[in-house]
DNA sequence: CGGTTTTAGTTGAAACGTCAAGTTAGCGGT
DNA sequence: ACCGCTAACTTGACGTTTCAACTAAAACCG
């Protein structure tokens, strides 16, 4: 085996902070929302992304690609999140193997009710440390990475 | 309650960019260690941490405070850590309620032998992907959210 | 000193995520 | 129409993380 290219100074000054931004912004976020929705990141990000669809309404399969979980992680969450009563399960009429998860009012409401808070918090953390170029250099930065993070861009959309 | 502040396109696309990131990169270096060092993520940082300190020993509450994880966290990763025999606890001769971590012969070879693949992960995820000028700007731009999410520099060794 | 508070760490139970196995429905070829 | 294969989940067991309660040592303080 050959030598390792190691990080040089200035490579390895980025990287811990990178890693530090990615260990510490999670647990950030998640706090927020527990405080203040009862939520965790995750079911808060899922029921926002079923909650930017067409009749409130996302496939299992799709819902997971889109919050970059594992099926059987998605199937448990919903159940929860069922019992909760903030969203229904249904068969889909057209693939009788496919679940569809629609939110209910009240789900509809947790969204409206969680997101402020979610964005100022996200607002108070990144962007108001950073001015407009910065954001427009991060957001390139970020698409480099996810050439290779997420090469089919499956949690951006449009699969 | 105010109207929230809402996101401008630009921050959006670069938020759920940063989102995206924060999502797959942990997963991406969680399995390259799994698979080529039977490690999680934690368990290599845990290690790498007290592999840099002198006599490679460092206490918990420091090394809880390097690693962004809470003391019941740790004090079980060590505990398993310890059963694996890649290092040892001891109590500190200064301070009665202080535990130290130290590394074992074996451990440090576990260091020596995973930081490579580990390093080289980094690099094609992050590095190979990124000019110069885009590796300083990540810094600045890190730097500056760090400065909301550490405030005390916790993470970044000079506590 | 002696009592209170704070710090450092441990422990066990509950919550959550991952993994492997199983079920049911579509799909492709013959 | 039938057989195998794949896709879309679901489920239960297991490992890990979190949370709350606990112990013990140090620091503070009158």
């Amino acid at each position: 085996m050959t030598e390792p290219r190691w990080l040089t100074d200035d490579e390895r000054e980025a990287w811990l902070r990178l890693m530090a931004v990615t260990m510490l912004l999670p647990n950030r976020l998640e706090q927020q929302l527990k405080r203040d929705a009862g939520l965790s990141h995750f079911e808060y990000y899922v029921l926002a992304m079923i909650s930017e669809c067409a009749d409130r309404s996302l496939a299992l399969t799709e819902l997971a690609s889109r919050t970059n979980s594992s099926l059987s992680r998605l199937s448990h969450v919903i159940a929860r999140l069922e019992a909760q009563g903030l969203l229904t399960r249904a068969a889909s009429p057209r693939d009788g193997r496919a679940s569809i998860a629609t939110l209910t009012d009240a789900g509809w409401a947790k969204v409206l009710a969680s997101a402020p808070g979610h964005v100022e918090e996200v607002r108070s953390v990144v962007f108001d440390a950073l001015s407009a170029r910065q954001v427009s250099q991060l957001s390139d930065i970020c698409g480099r990475m996810l050439a290779t993070l997420d090469p089919h861009h499956r949690l951006l959309g449009l699969g």
